[in-house]
DNA sequence: ATGAAAGCGCTAACAA
DNA sequence: TTGTTAGCGCTTTCAT
């Protein structure tokens, strides 16, 4: 049970420490033969080195830290995917953070991968305005922002069309015929929702419809703020005809909503969601959906950081990936689609 | 852009070294004076103190190792919120590593957070078999298992009762009038399929059913494998009129295979799945489940590692909490259910 | 190709 | 209460 050091291994093999330390990392030159013994002694003792002493030594780690703001949405889990693909062809191991949505917990996560000195932070920024990155680049660990942008600093950042997601969406609705057309957005702190709602407006004003300000309801970043925005836009005296609504889970409540209203898309009402998730097929009828390239999302802030780690002084990048619209039943008013 | 060290701090606040160590812990006595001039130039200088530097010399860490073997699949995600909200009130800052179901990754997960020396593990192994935990135990880092056991090695372990839930599962669509009830199975090295299967047996035995080994397929743990297993039951000469589905993920891929059918399930097809999720709610009809306390799992885990943490020779305990039947539409014959 | 020795930044005896 | 100092385990010059 007792730990071993790189002492012990290098007593054990008759050499010095500094040999075992070539040994185990494999670039230096060492001679077959002592390199033998090294490896016998190390297998033999169960040594396993201590990256936490490697790490103060070098200088670096090989921890990359992505902060995400919520587990549950499976928004992340692909783009999550994306960023381990990538991360490890650069030798380096994701950690996951998890803030939900709570500004103390990312800052909490932000201050363990400065203080643990960790390769690099993705993170999707819960408020444009505060972020606590100001520790990580003075100790330049690359910071690079998914899915919403930083208002003040200037960081690498990676996020979708939404604009034009949330136009191409709206669009589409008013193309089919709906003539009342409601939004169901998210925080407006963020750049993510403030963009889609701008897509939603500017596609009414192109087809010469005014913006009913009460057609656009906050349906925050939960399942239960989608049900209730639901309900809200249901009980209007005009209730809309047809619904943008800008998050997935936000949908699993609207269409908890409607079901409990009776109501059900289709051609009597338009519905529209962003995020392509494998359940928006499978309900009756399946969820047209605006679809994000989360896992290419992710594997562009990995190849941004590392651009950014092998060369600090690179200028700022901020990449947009393009979303796409996809049409199924939810959204048609005249011929009942295929799957 | 320099990196400051305790030393600067010190220099800048007249004191010594240590002096700033105590007033950063908190813990020793440090006079007001002091501690108010160490502050001053910490906050001055932009003082992050190193948790590397710290890790090494106290031999301990603050990150606790989560790893879970699909990041997609939701039934992980409340089990992290468990973990981590427990977590938090022992100062522990929650890593999540992602295996994806590949072995090689598991081994290198683990092998990673023994080189970081973290504070422990928790994870759900991918195989009962083999598991890269020895290096763990050498330092005595506690580990503790979820949703699956280990073979071999006697570590803390929280399972549920998955034998009692697939019986209970069974029980209830026999009860309802199914006749041939199949079941849509995972990987049989992982006790928890093992299990669920011994469970939908010896539900059918009691029932003086024989166990028809054709209604027993294996679904894998991803959709695709839902699709196939499904589509498998129902090219049988003598096709199922019901069916037990082991995880949400076979679910989804169930259903899409039944729509592409043209079945529903129903009183004509009863359908009761593992894993109780937002959205099992939400397909026409809703679907019956075996509801596991994910959260409490993640709780409970947290609770088995620092205990052993506190005490590393305590017995061995194994939790195993209780699943929950949750009757809905999918299954049943006659009344057509409310919600 | 190998070894000796310094030092990464911090904490904890021990002294004062 | 405060300072001095050794050392956590490793890597990396610098010698040899």
């Amino acid at each position: 049970m007792s730990v071993n050091t790189i002492y012990d291994v290098a007593l054990a093999a008759r050499v010095s420490p500094a040999t075992v330390s070539r040994v185990m990392g494999g670039q230096s030159p060492v001679s077959p033969a002592l390199a033998k013994r090294v490896h016998r002694a190390a297998k033999q003792l169960g040594y396993t080195p201590n990256r936490v002493a490697r790490n103060l030594r070098r200088q670096d780690s090989s921890l990359l830290a992505l902060i995400i703001s919520d587990i549950e949405n499976p928004f992340f889990t692909s783009l999550v995917r994306g960023v381990e693909n990538l991360a490890r062809g650069f030798g380096l191991s994701v950690v996951l953070f998890n803030t939900d949505e709570d500004l103390a917990q990312e800052r909490h996560h932000l201050a363990v991968a400065a203080a643990e000195r960790m390769a690099g932070v993705i993170f999707s920024p819960i408020s444009e305005r505060e972020s606590n990155i100001e520790p990580l680049l003075r100790h330049s660990q690359p910071v690079v922002s998914i899915d919403r942008r930083l208002r003040s600093a200037s960081i690498d950042s990676v996020t979708v069309t939404n604009v034009k997601g949330a136009d191409e969406a709206t669009s589409h609705l008013l193309d089919e015929g709906y003539r009342r057309v409601a939004c169901v957005i998210g925080p407006l702190y963020t750049s993510t929702y403030r963009d889609r709602l701008r897509g939603y407006r500017q596609a009414l004003r192109r087809f010469g419809h005014t913006v009913d300000a009460e057609l656009v309801v906050d349906g925050g970043l939960k399942e239960s703020g989608g049900y209730e925005a639901t309900r809200k836009l249901f009980n209007l005296r005009k209730p809309p005809d047809a619904m943008l609504v800008t998050n997935s889970l936000q949908a699993v409540g609207a269409l908890a909503c409607l079901k409990d209203l009776g109501l059900s898309p289709g051609p009597e009402l338009g519905l529209v969601t962003f995020d392509d998730m494998p359940w928006t097929r499978l309900v009756t009828p399946p969820l047209s959906t605006v679809a994000q390239p989360n896992y290419r999302v992710g594997e562009a802030a990995v190849e941004l950081l590392t651009k950014r780690a092998a060369e600090p002084e690179r200028k700022v990048q901020s990449l947009v990936l393009t979303t796409e619209l996809r049409v199924r039943g939810s959204s048609v008013k005249h011929p009942p689609p295929a799957g």
